[in-house]
RNA sequence: GGUCGGUUGGCCGAGUGGCUAGGCAACGGUCUGCAAAACCGUGUACGGCGGUUCGAAUCCGCCAUCGACCUCCA
C-alpha cells in the first residue's frame, strides 16, 4: 500500500497515487519535438524523463502504450513573418521541400535519441499524417458550439468555453488576467477575442504546407495535433500526458479545452511536466539561440564545451537531478556526472566477479527496498542514485574482503543492479567493442603487462615503470591487483 | 504588470520541523616497490530580517535576488 507509484500531477499540484484507467494498462502521451532544427540538450530532458517513466511502468508490470508525436506542421514563426509556418519558412530559406526538412531533422532526432538509449515509443505519429483526424476534431468543436469560422479560419471560442468549463486550471491562469496581457498576432481582427486561438488556419499564398478543407486551403491549429492523435491512439480519456513545463500554457491548456469541447470530458488524468535545462541560469532553447545541440555535446565541438561528452554522461547527468527541477548545465557538473557514472558502472563489473560467503554483513533487501521507495516517489532518481552509490560502497567493501555477502544476497544484488542501472536508467557501458581486431589488441596489451609483471618479479622497477608510464601516456589506465593487473583504455 | 517556481557547503544536486542525502573536488590514513584503483576517516551549508515552536535550513510574514510562463518552445 505504501509502496505505490506516486506521480506529481500538475493539475492538482500534488503527488497522487497512480491508478490507471484500465487495470494493468497505461496510456502515455508525450509532446515530441518540432522538427525544424537539430536536436539539442533541451530535447533530451523530456526524452530521458519519459523514457524512464516508460521503462519503470513496464518494469512494475504495466502494459504501456507510449505515444510521442513528431510535430511537422502548424507552428508559427516568431519573427517578422507572422503567420507563416515555421517549417515552411525554413524550407524556403534552404530551398528544400518542407517534408525534406522534416525528414532531415526527424532523422537527426532519432539518431540522437538512440545514442541516448531512449527507447522508441510504441507509436510516433506525425501531425502531417493526421490532417483528417484534426479536421474531424475541428468539426466536433464547431458542432459543440465552442468555435466559429472567420475568413476561412476556425477559432476556438475561449470565453464561451470558459462559461461552461474551467479554463486555465492547469496553468493557474484566470481569464481576466489573460485578457489584460495579450499581444498582436496575425489575424487578431478575425477573432472575437484575443484569447481565442486558431484550430484551422487559412493559408496565405506563400504558405506551401496546406491541405484542403471545407473552410479553406490551410493547415490545422497549433495545439490540435496532440488532441487528435492522443485521442486516436489512446482514447478520449487516457492516463498520463507529459511534456516540458514551457508547454503548460498555452499548449496543454488548449489541449484540455479542445478535448473537453470535442468530447465533453476530461482527456488526461495525470499531467506531468519536466523542468528546463538552464545555461548560466537561463533557459536553454532553440528560440533563445543558446541551445547546444546533442551532436555538439557528443563531439565536443562547441565554444562552451571543454570536451566531448558521452551520451551516457548526458543521460546520467539528467538522472542525477529530479525531473521537476531545473538543471543547470556546466562543464564541471557534467564532468562530475561522468566520473560518478564511471564509478557506478565499474562497481557493476566488480559485482559480477564477487564471491559469496556464508553470510551477509550487508543488507541487500533494505537497499533494494529504498530504491523502489525513491522511484515510487515521483521518480526520484537522485535519491535512487544516492542509494545505488551506497550499494557501490558495499560492493567495493566485499571485493576488498571487508564485508561479505551470502549467495542468495549476491544473486539478488546482481539482478537488482542489472535492472536498475541498465534496464531502468538505461545506462550502457561505453566502448564495448568486439571483433578479431579487438582480441588481438587485447592480447598485445596483456603481453606487455605480463612482461611488466616479470620485470616486477625481478625487482626491475625501471622496466616495470617504463611499460606502465608509456602505456599511460598512450592513454591506458594500468592497475595492479592482488593476482596480477588490469587495464582499460581511458 | 499578472501567474508560478527557485535561492542549500568549492561545484552539481536531494531532502526534512529534532536523526549522515549522494556525486564531484579537497584533506588525512590503509594498501602498494612507487603509483593507480579501492577502502576508511574528516570539514564549512541551508539568501536576509522578523514570527510560530521546547526546537526551523524545513512552517508563517516581509524583504532581497534569480528564473519560467503569459508568443513558437522540451
Amino acid at each position: 500500500m505504501e509502496n505505490q507509484l506516486q506521480i506529481y500531477n500538475t493539475l492538482s499540484r500534488k503527488k497522487e497515487v497512480f491508478t490507471p484507467l484500465h487495470p494493468g494498462k497505461v496510456g502515455l502521451y508525450v509532446c515530441g519535438p518540432t522538427v525544424y532544427g537539430k536536436a539539442h540538450l533541451g530535447h533530451a530532458r523530456p526524452a530521458v524523463t519519459y523514457d524512464l517513466l516508460f521503462r519503470y511502468l513496464k518494469h512494475i508490470g504495466y502494459k504501456v502504450r507510449y505515444v510521442r508525436n513528431i510535430t511537422d506542421v502548424g507552428h508559427l514563426a516568431n519573427d517578422a513573418d507572422q503567420g507563416e509556418d515555421k517549417i515552411a519558412k525554413k524550407a524556403r530559406l534552404e530551398e528544400l521541400e518542407p517534408m525534406e526538412v522534416v525528414q532531415i531533422y526527424t532523422n537527426d532526432y532519432h539518431k540522437n535519441m538512440e545514442k541516448l538509449n531512449v527507447l522508441p515509443p510504441s507509436i510516433e505519429p506525425r501531425a502531417t499524417g493526421h490532417i483528417i483526424e484534426q479536421i474531424e476534431v475541428v468539426e466536433k468543436i464547431l458542432a459543440a458550439g465552442f468555435a466559429y469560422e472567420s475568413a476561412g479560419s476556425v477559432y476556438f471560442d475561449v470565453e464561451k468555453y470558459a462559461k461552461s468549463y474551467p479554463y486555465g486550471e492547469l496553468s493557474g491562469r484566470k481569464i481576466e488576467d489573460l485578457q489584460s496581457s495579450t499581444r498582436e498576432l496575425d489575424g487578431q481582427d478575425e477573432k472575437h477575442s484575443p484569447l481565442d486561438f486558431a484550430i484551422w488556419k487559412k493559408a496565405t499564398p506563400e504558405h506551401i504546407m496546406r491541405w484542403p478543407s471545407k473552410w479553406s486551403d490551410g493547415f490545422p491549429g497549433w495545439h490540435l495535433e496532440c488532441t487528435a492523435m492522443s485521442c486516436k491512439y489512446l482514447g478520449e480519456t487516457f492516463d498520463i500526458h507529459g511534456g516540458g513545463m514551457d508547454l503548460t500554457f498555452p499548449h496543454h491548456e488548449a489541449e484540455i479545452a479542445q478535448s473537453k469541447a470535442a468530447y465533453g470530458k476530461d482527456s488526461v488524468r495525470y499531467w506531468m511536466h519536466n523542468n528546463m535545462i538552464t545555461l548560466n541560469g537561463q533557459k536553454m532553447g532553440k528560440s533563445l539561440g543558446n541551445a547546444i545541440s546533442l551532436d555538439e555535446f557528443f563531439s565536443g565541438d562547441h565554444p562552451l564545451l571543454d570536451k566531448a561528452y558521452d551520451p551516457m554522461t548526458i543521460r546520467f547527468f539528467m538522472l542525477m537531478a529530479h525531473y521537476r527541477s531545473t538543471l543547470d548545465f556546466s562543464n564541471e557538473a557534467l564532468q562530475a556526472a561522468e566520473k560518478g557514472m564511471e564509478r557506478l558502472l565499474k562497481a557493476t563489473e566488480t559485482l559480477e566477479k564477487l564471491n559469496s560467503g556464508d553470510s551477509s554483513t550487508v543488507n541487500i533487501a533494505e537497499l533494494t527496498a529504498k530504491c523502489y521507495v525513491a522511484m515510487n516517489d515521483d521518480l526520484n532518481t537522485p535519491i535512487t542514485i544516492a542509494h545505488l552509490f551506497d550499494g557501490v560502497k558495499m560492493i567495493n567493501s566485499i571485493a576488498d574482503g571487508k564485508a561479505s555477502i551470502s549467495a542468495q544476497d549476491l544473486e539478488d544484488l546482481k539482478a537488482f543492479y542489472s535492472t536498475f542501472v541498465f534496464d531502468l536508467f538505461g545506462l550502457k557501458k561505453p566502448g564495448e567493442e568486439s571483433g578479431a581486431n579487438m582480441e588481438a589488441f587485447d592480447s598485445a596489451i596483456d603481453l606487455l603487462l605480463q612482461l611488466r609483471q616479470d620485470a616486477k618479479a625481478n625487482k626491475d622497477w625501471a622496466t616495470a615503470d617504463k611499460i606502465r608510464n608509456e602505456l599511460t601516456n598512450i592513454g591506458f589506465v594500468i592497475k595492479d591487483t592482488k593476482d596480477g593487473f588490469s587495464w582499460e583504455l581511458k
